[in-house]
DNA sequence: AATGAATGAGAGTTCATTCAT
DNA sequence: AATGAATGAACTCTCATTCAT
């Protein structure tokens, strides 16, 4: 029986899309680099992927199931919304912080076309904003969030805010960790952007 | 001396342009179409427009300028923090909120690739945080604002609400005022999400 | 009744043309390019010429006739197959060598095709080779030519000289004056390139 | 591994752009016309060709490359200015004469404008003429050919009568034998048009 | 399983020409 | 006569995908 001479061509041909994409922008991008960055023949990659697009969704797909398994892993060891919250958020912004060409692919070239984002948020997206909804929730029947405001709301508000700092982060010449905005992010949108005269002790404590 | 014969080519072609880009995407629509929905020859979109790309940057330049000149003149009648960043979220929501097919092009469409999202942070969008900034330095300088969150943070914060509000509605099948949303954007900005034990009143006097 | 605001504007045109087929080329020469090197709009040129094809017949049909009538003419003050020839000689390379545009329009852009060298062959160079034809024909008559030689061999080779001299002179860099060519050209054709030990003070005789 | 369904796709593409450059000259020569005369793909030209100019030129780089090669070669084994002149004019008459649609795309479509026969006399031509200036020096230097002609005159000349030779044969719509007209070619070139009564027997001891 | 030569559909753009003014 | 805005036909070349080897 053959073998293939060297393992895992689909997880090579994920890594230099990835590559690629973040380098060209997917329309840009040509089938037969993705090939040579991956070393394969520009065929292999039909034995794995149905077409070009089937890359980006396989690449969406992987990298979201994963990252979901591993959040809601983590989630169980967490109590309290806020701890839960910025657990979701280090995870987001160190997955994409981590992986500047990943990040690209997230943030620009997986949002080409209505037809995209739709079918993304119909999949992963929604168990994301899910997840996130849930600890909402719990935080909302327990009091400590605000039940005037609809739980929807609170989650756009808070991917939002998160989808931003990656894609100002992308954007930036600078280079930042984006793994610590993820407090402060947390805090603003629990305690909100607002100086309270009454609670004017609130910055000493948190240093 | 030759005359347009009908008069105010460009906008015709602009506003074809959109409903085209909306409806098949910036890649798959064709210049033929627009030119067909503009009901002008193909090569008439050449005379005011150098290229495809040319169109939808257009877009975005118009649009972008007359947004922000609109917003800073409404902002000049406006005093406080809170008014001023619930004019400037009205202000973005109901732009989008009012042209749905618009609405795709700037969330969806423009952001094709790093290239353009570079383009176009660089020019308008800005121009546009700026005004976001200056209304929370204002804001942080007079004590309204926390002054521990950086400024860069709380105006990302604001934008991304915002920007992933008219995403959501876009992907959405519902139909509902996109404007409403600005006051309460603008309060859980400003309060927080968080419930304050402090303020226990503040739900009852809202409510 | 309403007169051209400026007299002579085919001629103008065709001047225009020279130029601009020159330096493009004609294929890659604009119709509007000439236009406004003739200083007229686009479709003025129109009202003159049936298409850009009829600029650059035209252009050969005017240049051609008036040469073979100043040849003629000046031709019947001339005795003699060797001053008949060096006549056509000269008159050929000062035409052209004068006007290193209208050059490069005769010797290059003038054969684009077949269809154009089958046009021109027919028309006036039909005439123009007949003009040497004819001074041939009398040199064979009256003994001054061999008449062991075709003579539509001699009609060519005259013709292929200058011809190439021409274009050679096109394309080199040099500036050298094309005219001075004449003399050296017909002696070549009439006492040939072979040296003749017979007569060993040719050289001498003719300085 | 791959291998080519059919073998020689580029002579076969050549052979092609040949004939349809011949009918069709290089502008309205279509590319698909070319592949479907070549039974290819339209792609499969570009796989072989950079583009459709480059069709052209690799058809006169090996044309060129092979004729020049092949007359050196010739040369070799040829003594005397006459039989090598022959020679050449043999080659060069017989190379076209024997190819109609070969001489059609030599005589007219490479000489389509002054960029092309720039880069062709900067390159091959200019190899070609080399050959004949060496032997017409020769010719000088052994006393064979005068010394009182510039050499380039002699190279021009000699060039400038094949290549209107051809010219005229591709023009005309008479069949004749090209080749046969290389002896008298040679002949007038180097005797000259002039008859001689002081050498009667010239053409005797020298034929 | 892997290859890569071959395929061929498909669209942006140019520009000669027209014609209302 | 003159203009120049408008037209729309036409064509090269690219590149995702296939399939014989």
């Amino acid at each position: 029986m053959a073998r293939p001479r060297t393992p895992d061509k689909p997880a090579r041909i994920l890594q230099a899309a990835v590559k690629v994409f973040a380098r060209k922008g997917y329309f840009a991008a040509r089938v037969s680099e993705i090939a040579r960055e991956a070393k394969v023949a520009d065929g292999t990659i039909y034995l794995y992927f149905r077409n070009k697009e089937d890359i980006l969704v396989s690449l969406f797909d992987r990298t979201m199931s994963e990252h979901i398994l591993k959040g809601r892993e983590e989630l169980r060891c967490v109590r309290g919304v806020r701890a839960s919250l910025q657990t979701i958020a280090e995870h987001h912004l160190r997955l994409l912080g981590g992986n500047r060409d990943l990040a690209v692919v997230f943030q620009v070239e997986l949002r080409q076309s209505t037809k995209f984002m739709e079918r993304f948020t119909a999949s992963w997206l929604k168990d994301y904003l899910a997840l996130v909804s849930q600890v909402i929730e719990e935080g909302q029947r327990d009091g400590t969030l605000r039940r005037d405001l609809p739980r929807g709301l609170l989650t756009k508000a808070f991917f939002g805010i998160l989808d931003e700092m990656v894609t100002s982060w992308v954007l930036s010449r600078k280079r930042y960790d984006l793994g610590k905005e993820a407090a402060p992010v947390v805090d603003l949108l629990l305690r909100g952007a607002g100086a309270s005269p009454a609670r004017p002790d609130t910055r000493g404590r948190r240093g």
